[in-house]
DNA sequence: GCATGCTATGAATTCTATTCACGATTCGGA
DNA sequence: TCCGAATCGTGAATAGAATTCATAGCATGC
């Protein structure tokens, strides 16, 4: 009568404060996660929450069963894990790179917790040369790549880890701070800051100026996000970065972010594997970790289909 | 993927020890089982019980299911009482009446278990009167009354909780005892020693004699199952009980037991209540906890249906 | 060697969860 | 106050799963 996907919905419920998002996280359509629930609370004859606010507020029954989820759900992933152990395999090797800047933020927490459970696989990340990594995939160089730029390539493949809007910062003093998204246009006059990366690697340009043939007056290049906010905050230009780098900066007031274009510019990060690697236990543990985590950590991001 | 069913049809499994009882015990059939756990097997890549062998032997992933099937489940019925008490109506009142001799076996531990989980629901087995009891149900004098002998009454409902064999219990020495069953008209030359009840609540009357219409030679009553082992174990009669009362002198190699007939003799053991009080949630829970101490206490019993 | 009891299996069926296509409701802004 | 955008609810249709039915295969004991 109660199943384990009741408790999965009421925590997707909780995290995210609609249904809406719940149906996206947990997979599934709104009106699926509104059949299911109705249908759960006709059984126990009681709301479980009220939908009339927003995030939604649980009533006491509905509590009790998120207290039993937080109780059951971990304890169901730690036994998968056992079983996973049990089926041998548990040794490996997980050598990572990420091409994108600034993902620390989520993976750190997500190699913490992984290097937990599977004490067997020797995790590392080798800093050092940025040159082309998908290519040391192949080579078994590497093990997973974090990249936002999948692009096809034998014997690789890219699990998508979750969705994030590119945003434009820009100080609070900009004349485009009080409008509700920008134009390509609107960048014609501006400074633009990037990343030290290859042009056809951010997405500013290639899903948002490039389409209408603008040019910003001027492509500057900073290392580190927290340099870029100070140049923006000083308004000595603006820049493009993913919701979740911004959050931060955001919360203090320090800049004001907009989204490009009417719709917004999404893109997806993946992480990329050898298809051969794909079905290890512990790999299939790292990705859950991290979209896990992912949602965990970071806000405003989507999940990203399968 | 991994679902509750599974969990429970494990625990179901470890408890009775294959696959045909264990269906039994979850209301599905062998067959929808060997499909269920071929299927999640196949799914984790591993088996989970070596079926050769009698009980089935768990392999080390089966053993960690169980595990988890033991932490689990539990917290899921905390839980479901929580939210019953939550739905209000957690007052109540329970006053029961055994109709059958020697029930308190595990009409005890029932009773214990459902004391600590609801404070505010007044227990009493009021001993005394042996009147006909069933009335007692609707002028609610009693709020439940234990019997295997349902009779159709307006305004009762009978919760089945049991199946039992009758067995025949003859001394080691006896003529019979080296039979694998025994025909009625075996205990046409017998003393049958019974409980002081009425004839027709003897199942060995109602369900085999009489319809074969064979009398004993002799019919003597007692009051108490000791009494009549220490009767039959030396050999002054023979007496016919519930398998489950047997149990404790069969182990202890008192006296030997034989099926009534080819098929034995079963029947059903039931909760009598008021149709009115039959969803109350602690009502519910009260059969529940009677069903599941039944299986973990009795042995021999088997389900009955709905 | 045959009966008995257990498990496996493929196809058919039944049932339940989910989607689809709406309608209803709310909320904030012109 | 009247949109428009977003969210949630609902009934009917659908897809997908779990379950049954009807067997066959395999041991085990007599």
């Amino acid at each position: 009568m109660l199943e384990l996907r009741h408790l999965r919905t009421l925590i997707a419920l909780r995290d995210t404060g609609s249904l809406v998002e719940a149906a996206e996280r947990v997979h599934l359509t709104q009106s699926a996660l509104s059949h299911q629930i109705k249908d759960l609370e006709s059984r126990l004859g009681m709301p479980l929450f009220t939908r009339k606010t927003r995030p939604v507020a649980f009533t006491h029954a509905g509590e009790r069963l998120l207290t039993l989820a937080e109780q059951v759900l971990p304890q169901l992933r730690v036994a998968e894990r056992d079983l996973a152990r049990l089926a041998g395999n548990e040794h490996g090797r997980l050598h990572m790179a990420i091409e994108c800047h600034s993902c620390f933020q989520w993976l750190m927490p997500t190699v913490d917790h992984f290097r937990n459970h599977w004490p067997e696989v020797e995790v590392d990340i080798p800093s050092g040369q940025n040159f082309d990594l998908l290519p040391g995939l192949t080579r078994e160089a590497l093990d997973l790549v974090i990249t936002d730029n999948p692009q096809p390539l034998p014997g690789v493949h890219y699990a998508p880890l979750f969705r994030y809007e590119g945003l434009l910062a820009v100080s609070k003093q900009h004349a485009l701070a009080g409008r509700t998204w920008v134009e390509p246009d609107d960048l014609a006059a501006e400074t633009l800051i990037v990343y030290p990366v290859d042009h056809s690697r951010l997405d500013v340009f290639t899903q948002f100026l490039d389409p209408a043939k603008v040019q910003p007056r001027e492509v500057r290049s900073a290392e580190l996000t927290v340099m870029m906010m100070q140049l923006v905050a000083s308004g000595r230009g603006v820049c493009a970065l993913p919701n979740w780098a911004l959050t931060e900066y955001l919360e203090r007031d320090y800049v004001k972010a907009l989204p490009l274009g009417r719709d917004g510019v999404w893109s997806t990060l993946y992480a990329a594997i050898r298809e051969e690697s794909r079905e290890l236990p512990w790999m299939e543990d790292f990705i859950r970790t991290a979209r896990d985590t992912s949602f965990a950590v970071l806000n405003g991001i989507k999940p990203a289909g399968d």
